[in-house]
DNA sequence: AGACATTCGACAAACTCTTGACAACTGGGA
DNA sequence: TCCCAGTTGTCAAGAGTTTGTCGAATGTCT
């Protein structure tokens, strides 16, 4: 799952300014391409190279690798691989408190790059159960604690869902299985859905997705015109799915009907009829896919 | 919004006075324009270019991007949405008709060949206004009649919104004015807003975001701490307003206040001191940014 | 009349391209 | 300790690209 620059609204830059914006020498930017094939960048009518948002990112994380006394070579393979487990879990984390302050603090600007330097970075299923997801977690936390207003839990909300609905194009497309995907009444929040989603879409799935606070009534109608293989609710709380569980049950009963969230989300599964999936998104998406 | 440039209101300028209001030299527009059809300004009987109120804006941008060191061949693909047909009014307006069939037929493929189509010939001022919206009204009163269920009405609302939140990136960093856009609690439909966001980033100014269903209260925390010079708070039905009516109004004398919406919604501006803009979201963008 | 515009062609400065090479450094092995 | 091989940042040369600006001849507006 990759954005390709191209088409992206988001002006590209040249060597030139890469490398002012990196702090890396153009020839090095060159020879690492060359070399190591750090970097795709797509190409001026005239040959020039020109570079999308995740290359700032990319040369930046090669320059503290190497400063870290990796070798280069070591520090290419670490940044131009999609997926790694190898030592990916920690250097990942570290990037949930800055997208965290950057998102409370209203500050577009460092939320989208450190967006950018980690889905750069990783694989987007890494990139949502390591980072994004937690983030957000964490800004929840925040404000069920007080601590800040939904001013900014609405912000991050829109931003963090931006980018991840910038990566949805066509996931409704394609030949494969078909998911509907939708939010209980009242619930609100869809951002986990919609890494759901992407994760099943890169497992070759159709995704059908309705969002946040879906009548169940009018998401038993959408599954009788579309015959979907899986019907995936998901809440974050408990209420939203005992207020609806006579009209989820009667679901149930017409659908292969599954639910998405906390234990005690999914706990309440099992009396409806429906099947529990695990609380993490891309976990969650396995398991479909796999059953 | 205008349409059509030529039988618009507004003050048409000569090349001199663009250039010195934004600061770029005659002979750097005319090659802005050769090159890259940055511009497409109408003629005077005799020949003399005539710009109209967005070349502005789009001549202060590109200097912008072009100081932030994007090329000017880039700067000039961020800025141009590549302009349509002239007098595109009547063929833009054919394909609200199948936007809105693939949109409640739950149909991804087509609703998304459609937007690109329409995004691809249009400006996304003219896109939203000729198509876009009108299609996303259509939707809703179609919704309101019964005719389709409330699954299509969020399909429709979330693929749109995928698209046009994609063009969002960015929208709240630069150098330029600042405003604060939300929807009162209770009021869901954010896509008006969105496009007026965007209407004004195109303006020059920065944009923050804080999406449907904000509590009066937390709008007026951020504004205290982001201090924009102005506050849009946009909202579908009267109710909405009326509910918070009080702590609009309070909010109104610490924030130059604006209330987007249908006219009912506007009218009740003036009582809590606030501005009324016009109902069409890029035409309310223009009458901020000019006022 | 005088300020302002038009087109077309052209130029030069700044930037980038590719290829190939080289010197400084690293980490062993003899 | 010395030497070798591999790694890596930097450089050079010559060609090509990008882009702001200019000149010249002509036309428009008030």
């Amino acid at each position: 799952m990759s954005v390709d620059p191209e088409n992206s609204p988001e002006p590209r830059i040249r060597i030139g300014e890469l490398s002012r914006r990196a702090g890396v020498g153009v020839d090095t930017l060159r020879a690492w391409e060359r070399r190591y094939e750090v970097f795709r960048p797509s190409r001026s009518p005239g040959g020039f190279r020109l570079y999308g948002p995740g290359d700032e990112a990319r040369a930046r994380r090669m320059s503290e690798l190497i400063a870290e006394g990796h070798s280069t070579a070591e520090a290419a393979r670490a940044v131009v691989r999609p997926a790694g487990p190898p030592a990916a879990g920690a250097p990942a984390a570290e990037e949930v408190g800055p997208l965290v302050e950057a998102l409370v603090a209203l500050d577009e600007g460092t939320a989208n790059s450190v967006l950018d330097r980690v889905l750069a970075t990783l694989s987007l299923e890494q990139a949502s159960a390591l980072v994004i997801l937690p983030a957000m977690r964490e800004v929840g936390s925040r404000w069920s604690r007080g601590e800040i207003g939904i001013a900014e839990e609405h912000f991050a909300s829109n931003l963090v869902r931006a980018r991840l609905l910038a990566l949805t194009r066509g996931w409704g497309s394609g030949g494969g299985r078909r998911a509907l995907l939708a939010c209980p009444p009242g619930e609100k929040h869809d951002l986990a859905l919609i890494v759901f989603g992407l994760a099943l879409r890169d497992r070759g799935w159709r995704v059908t997705f309705l969002g946040a606070d879906t009548p169940t009534g009018t998401i038993e109608e959408a599954a009788g015109r579309l015959r979907p293989e899986a019907v995936v609710v998901a809440a974050l709380s408990l209420e939203r799915i005992e207020a609806e569980a006579e009209a989820l049950a009667s679901l149930a009963r017409s659908q292969r009907l599954l639910l998405a969230g906390p234990t005690e989300v999914t706990a309440a599964a099992r009396r409806l009829g429906a099947e529990p999936l695990p609380p993490d998104a891309v976990e969650g998406a396995a398991a479909l896919d796999a059953g």
